[in-house]
DNA sequence: GCTATGGATTAGGTTGACCTAATTTGATTG
DNA sequence: CAATCAAATTAGGTCAACCTAATCCATAGC
């Protein structure tokens, strides 16, 4: 019996997982409306699917007080995260896909991809760590590195900063933040942060020194490392 | 509005599109007992789903007597057919992937990825004519080329005969051939037939002139051009 | 021209995954 | 501590795609 073995989830179920995965990743515990609104499905059909997951041990339901994964769910869910992310990459370094593109097609072929296919991809790019948008890829047996990265919010003024990691679920916003020359691996200095969930002012490191200013929204959703600080 | 824009097609629909462009290419119409087997279904179950295929206006449906693609419904159909082929290629030709493992792969994936992926990996593949069994791709625009190739078992003994086109359906089945050194493009004489429907025997015209026997079933699937005559 | 036979269809049922409308529950707050 | 409200669940329904069992129909052979 090998590792990776287990029968084909649904298409569905495999959605439902990667998406609870990722509000406990932030919440802690998955309540149903944050599924139903991650999903875009009626808050009673996402009570139904938690039923019938937790039946067949995928996750712990507790009625009222939302959903955690089991072990075996969470496997699952990693193993789903994992083939997104190696498509994401392949497709971004081997077939000439934007930052701002890959996600949605990943989107479709994470749920029909072999694992032999996610290991022949990844093999092809290397075993890569990240995805194009910085987010770590899950190993072949399930480990994922947490990466400790500040929100572009939460940056001090006057330190140096690398932009590492960005969400990849707005193809729009990939676009904005390209055409600010915001992609990874950039680095700037915090000039200034307004007040009151106000804007960041940033200027790259880079030849033109240019400055751009990022809205607080937006802000929030840069993982940034800290590099030096400008002062003391 | 353009070309290949029209919405999505289910997975089982396409399922459906396939199987009958491919049974029809061999006897004309496809009779519902004919797809049921080929989809591994039950046959009340296929009258049902051609039912709802010919009311969308893919098919039309003569009860009793079979079932014939709509213009619409070939093109769909052809989609289908160029995607699975052009991901057979790129699966062999950059991920490392072996004759008679692509099949099922790309039984999955032709549901899952877009038309641009296609395209980028077609050319990615320098736009291939041909998939890793040999069979035509068809182009973007729905274009199949019809190949004129004789069975193994109609090709006159005597004649030196170059093997152009395998079935993809049996996994097994390839990897027998290529165990025989029965691999596209190779050129044998025919040195006998038996008469009824027993084997073919053919001597490789390569370096170690090796012979082989193969059985009649075997032979009605291999797909030759008959390259020269020997005697006159 | 009638009847046997096998292929096709109808009848009726299941399952997964969704929906809306109505009701229940847990937590808050005056 | 009762009233309230939002969040969650139950109730009841739909739809695609399958199933088995029963019936129907075209044709081939006599």
């Amino acid at each position: 019996m090998e590792v990776g073995s287990e029968d084909r989830l649904s298409r569905s179920t495999e959605d439902y997982l990667k998406a609870i995965y990722e509000i406990e990743a932030v919440d802690g515990t998955a309540a149903t409306s944050s599924i139903a609104e991650a999903l875009a499905i009626a808050k009673p059909s996402v009570t139904g699917m938690v039923k019938r997951l937790s039946e067949t041990g995928l996750l712990e339901h507790t009625p009222y007080h939302g959903v955690q994964l089991t072990t075996s769910g969470r496997r699952s869910a990693l193993r789903v995260v994992r083939r997104h992310r190696i498509l994401e990459t392949y497709l971004t370094s081997k077939l000439g896909y934007d930052w701002d593109s890959v996600h949605e097609e990943a989107e479709r072929l994470e749920h029909a991809v072999s694992d032999e296919l996610v290991e022949r991809m990844a093999l092809a790019l290397g075993n890569p760590r990240y995805d194009p948008h910085g987010a770590p890829i899950p190993s072949k047996e399930g480990v994922i590195e947490e990466p400790v990265l500040a929100p572009l919010t939460d940056v001090p003024v006057g330190s140096i900063a690398e932009l590492r990691m960005v969400s990849d679920r707005d193809a729009e916003r990939l676009r904005y933040l390209s055409s600010l020359g915001l992609r990874l691996g950039v680095r700037f200095e915090v000039i200034a942060r307004q007040p009151f969930r106000g804007p960041v002012t940033v200027r790259f490191t880079g030849r033109p020194f240019r400055e751009q200013i990022v809205g607080y929204e937006l802000a929030t959703t840069l993982g940034c490392v800290v590099r030096e600080q400008e002062v003391g």
